[in-house]
DNA sequence: GCTCCGTCTTGACACTTGTCAAGAGAAACC
DNA sequence: GGTTTCTCTTGACAAGTGTCAAGACGGAGC
């Protein structure tokens, strides 16, 4: 049975090991459910790239269901900052628009697999009620995440922002949907392709 | 062995009955693959939502990939026209916007299981080299479709489009996704909000 | 009437899946 | 040092998968 650590005087060393295991275990979880996808990846092979066996699954998560949407909770939680920097930095509409584009190239570039289990997972939620809560959670969360870019890139520019949050959100997904499709199909100018996309998009998006 | 109709005089009856018999598996394999997803439908359930065996599959299909994406295809061919009404009969650019933002609301209510499937494939096509093809196809005709109704829109509206089709496209297309997200997760006023996205955002895709 | 061919069913195959019980090994605690 | 608790492995289970071979059924052609 996993610690519960009610038991235990000052000591929290055991669950932190316990939560720490859940991190390695979700760690290598994603890499195998982000090059195989959600309904492939069995838990063994998840083990198998891990320096575990795979009964210890279950030792650390109830189903296969608690270990995937722990692993993309776990790596969604490090990204919602991605653009942080972008916000923060940028001291123009047009330079913010630049650092934002060269992001998401960046991101389509060096995490793909991540990317495409995310829209996995949360394509999946459309036919599994049991995924539902937590994408819709962290499709929030992403949404937030874009909205300050949004809004930041507004107030550089001197001008009111003139969509709602789903909309600028939905629309920049999108087309970073759009180019990782590209992307992973080989085709060599979905990038740069993005980045124009990007440049043409967000003027619209202010009044 | 499938019948090759080379040996025939000028009857093409057989071939007909064969092509006839794909079509009605794959209607029946499009419910049971909007139901449950690519992953979860087995060709047994599949075969079970039909008047045939599970064996049938395999005389009229070489895999089940085959099937699925002839499925797919059989209905995205009967939907590239869907808003070719919107097109033609619109007489103003608002008018226009209307009866398109009722068509995308209108086929989310009524085939909301098919369009999941969809996003489904399409999805899987990131995981499946095979699938890609097949799916790069028919969003290419999406994209034309879509790039149809903008046209039209910049037409009757008396101003240039001012965005690619890709463009075009990935914004629409993912507002319409963010939608079938929010109403199969119960979302009441997930239709209502599309229709004024749409509002929105036709606007700002013409300069 | 007999044969052939298109059509479809049945039943099996090899394999993979998530899950879990039994127990080994190690660490913590008295 | 002995005992309890945590951690992890092993091996099995039952269920389900895509696939395909063998054969049944029925109609068309001669």
């Amino acid at each position: 049975m996993a610690p519960t650590n009610t038991s235990r005087r000052g000591a929290v060393r055991p669950v932190d090991k316990y939560d720490q295991r859940r991190d390695e275990l979700a760690e290598s979880a994603l890499t195998t459910l982000g090059a195989m996808g959600y309904a492939r990846a069995s838990l063994r092979e998840i083990a198998n790239n891990s320096t575990f066996s795979h009964g210890v699954v279950h030792y650390y998560f109830q189903d296969k269901l608690e270990l995937v949407i722990y692993s993309v909770r776990y790596y969604k939680a490090r990204c919602v900052t991605r653009y942080d920097s972008v916000v923060s930095d940028s001291t123009t509409a047009d330079d913010l628009v630049d650092a934002f584009a060269a992001k998401l190239t960046e991101t389509i570039r060096e995490e793909a697999p991540m990317h495409r289990l995310w829209y996995d997972l949360r394509t999946q939620s459309m036919f599994e009620d049991q995924l539902r809560d937590a994408v819709t959670e962290i499709d929030h969360t992403l949404q937030d995440m874009i909205w300050r870019v949004v809004t930041r890139y507004a107030e550089l520019d001197g001008r009111p922002v003139s969509v709602d949050p789903g909309v600028a959100y939905g629309m920049l997904d999108g087309l970073f949907q759009q180019t990782l499709l590209g992307y992973l199909g080989g085709r060599q100018t979905a990038l740069d392709s993005l980045v124009a996309q990007v440049r043409t998009v967000m003027p619209l998006l202010v009044a």
